[in-house]
DNA sequence: CACGACTGATATATCGTTATATTAGGGCCA
DNA sequence: TGGCCCTAATATAACGATATATCAGTCGTG
């Protein structure tokens, strides 16, 4: 059998020259209606597709796009792809993921790869850890580059959400439904979404008049948010309503409350953040901070496209403001 | 600012041809310690990363390959990349992850875009809808393809889980339990996996001498389980086990069941499908079907990997067995 | 000291496209 | 009929790498 087809099979089949074929696909230059028939006729006869990386050598534009994720699992990333591809695919592009798994030298690896296939930009949700010398390289690259939640460079466009804002609000709706001690639960590192997030619950703590503030550290999953749940309320009884660093830390506090026989919304509110499909759909459902995952990654794509448009215009800081969803996890507190 | 650096600008840089630059990093050809040295410190110096386009296009191999996913937000799926993944980069393959969300448009625009941008290999979850055009046009490219869960061509390498087997297997664990009455909850298409699951539940139902089979179709989500488990029990109070069709919907139906005041393990046991990560953690626990998602995608990364190594062998077909996990949400029934 | 064998580097063709220049052949007008 | 313009197609040179052939030297040896 032949070879995958190329320009001069479609060519042959059509009896023309390689550049009148090209001319008809990129529909560019003149050529008789006659001829633009044989030749799509013989494209469709022989299955021909282009060879999209020898074009792009040659034309030097480049419509494939790297989405590098900190950690695909997480169903919010999922969104996140969608959103992105969406808007994308819309102008033409191929949008192709990758996953470091929070792991800074998978990344590194990740981005050489991509950037040795070259990819025309990036968009990229930095792991914890990333290194100088990835960021060397991707300089070195001038590949238009737009970072999300974790800030690696002040030379790339970047998209954050506001992370004091959200948990103001969480801990303002809390003490607005009558709680005075509230803590904060989750994360480890002391990375810019949740130091920004513990800045937040601090001004409101301060602000509102709350009691002294708790913050409670765990591995952010499911996992880490049930077990420190079930510590929390062994080590700290008075406290009756928690915000968490993710939904993912606030479905486990709900289950570490079940496993205790208590119930999230009752003997103790939980708010969490990100919105994911899940937390709807919880018994009970969880209050949350939500960022629209969704059009998050259209704006992330939009920064993208206009980054494109224009590589020489100054780096851009978007932010997205993240909004209380109240559900069933949040309440009133118990009398004492 | 300069542009990218190319082979060019690291030769230029050591003073040496590009011949030479290439031969360096290629290991290939006689180079002498010193010119070695010298080159190596140019690339460093000008942070040079190979175009893998170009040099993907004079030397014919390709180390980037497609993953085309139907459904990227269900966890399974994230657990199954990671083991495509890596088992690919180990031999230095780039994996790129696309979702067509089991839109069969969007999946053949995806594979469309992936050829044209010359993916050495492809591994793929096919959407259902899937059409002969698509099939037609990848069979064209003789593009060395290993397809998962749904079978779309004889001639492509396949790595298929028993689903038949499965679904005994889980019948005969509540029939062992004391349930008489089981029904199969699920899905609506007629498409392989659940056509074969449905054979293995009948089956099961047959050989295990239980009471008449019954089938009871529902949306593939978290919320068509839990519609789905409401009206189950409202309509048929008599059954005691649900065999599911995947985990988000026995997690559904566990959320159906909560609704009601009742609970999987109780009043209903419940099996789910797929082992997602959330089953171990879900209160109550999650018995479920496991095939171990990530030694999947491993799997099938090898079966990748010995079509390239011998694009003229036979059609393989692999099968994967899955196994009963026992948690907390199958148990005797209630006495009535 | 002429010749071959070997070493270390370079020159050149090529991969499949697209951009640009060029050519062949009509038609129109002076 | 010669000159000019227009149309429709082709010829050719890139893009950035690699594979292959080739070329200068150096050395050993009869």
């Amino acid at each position: 059998m032949a070879q995958r087809p190329k320009l001069s099979t479609v060519a042959e089949a059509a009896g023309v020259s390689t550049a009148t074929v090209s001319q008809v696909l990129r529909g560019t230059g003149r050529i008789s209606e006659r001829t633009r028939a044989k030749v799509l006729e013989a494209v469709r006869a022989v299955n021909y597709l282009p060879d999209g990386r020898a074009a792009a050598m040659r034309s030097g534009v480049n419509r494939e796009i790297g989405l590098v994720l900190h950690h695909l699992a997480n169903p919010f990333n999922a969104e996140l792809v969608s959103g992105v591809s969406d808007r994308l695919e819309r102008d033409g592009y191929l949008v192709s993921v990758l996953d470091s798994r929070d792991d800074a030298e998978r990344q590194a690896r990740n981005l050489r790869a991509l950037i040795a296939n070259m990819r025309g930009g990036l968009i990229w949700v930095p792991a914890s850890g990333t290194d100088a010398a990835t960021l060397d390289l991707l300089a070195a690259q001038r590949l238009p580059v737009v970072t999300f939640l974790h800030r690696v460079s002040p030379d790339l466009d970047h998209v954050d959400m506001d992370n004091a804002q959200a948990l103001y609000e969480a801990v303002a709706h809390l003490a607005d439904l009558g709680h005075r001690r509230i803590a904060f639960l989750g994360g480890t590192a002391p990375r810019a979404p949740r130091t920004e997030r513990i800045a937040g619950y601090l001004k409101a703590m301060a602000e509102c008049d709350l009691e002294a503030p708790l913050i409670w550290p765990c591995e952010d999953s499911r996992y880490g948010g049930r077990d420190a749940m079930i510590a929390l309320r062994g080590a700290h009884p008075e406290v009756t309503a928690a915000v968490c660093n993710g939904d993912m830390v606030a479905l486990g506090a709900c289950l570490g409350l079940a496993s205790r026989g208590e119930r999230a919304g009752r003997e103790m509110s939980v708010v969490g953040f990100d919105d994911v499909a899940e937390a709807a759909l919880a018994t009970p459902a969880l209050t949350t901070l939500s960022v629209a995952p969704y059009d998050l990654g259209r704006r992330l794509a939009e920064q993208l496209l206009a980054r494109l448009a224009d590589p020489a215009a100054a780096p851009a800081t978007l932010r997205v403001d993240a909004m209380l969803v109240p559900r069933e996890t949040t309440a009133p507190p118990l009398p004492r």
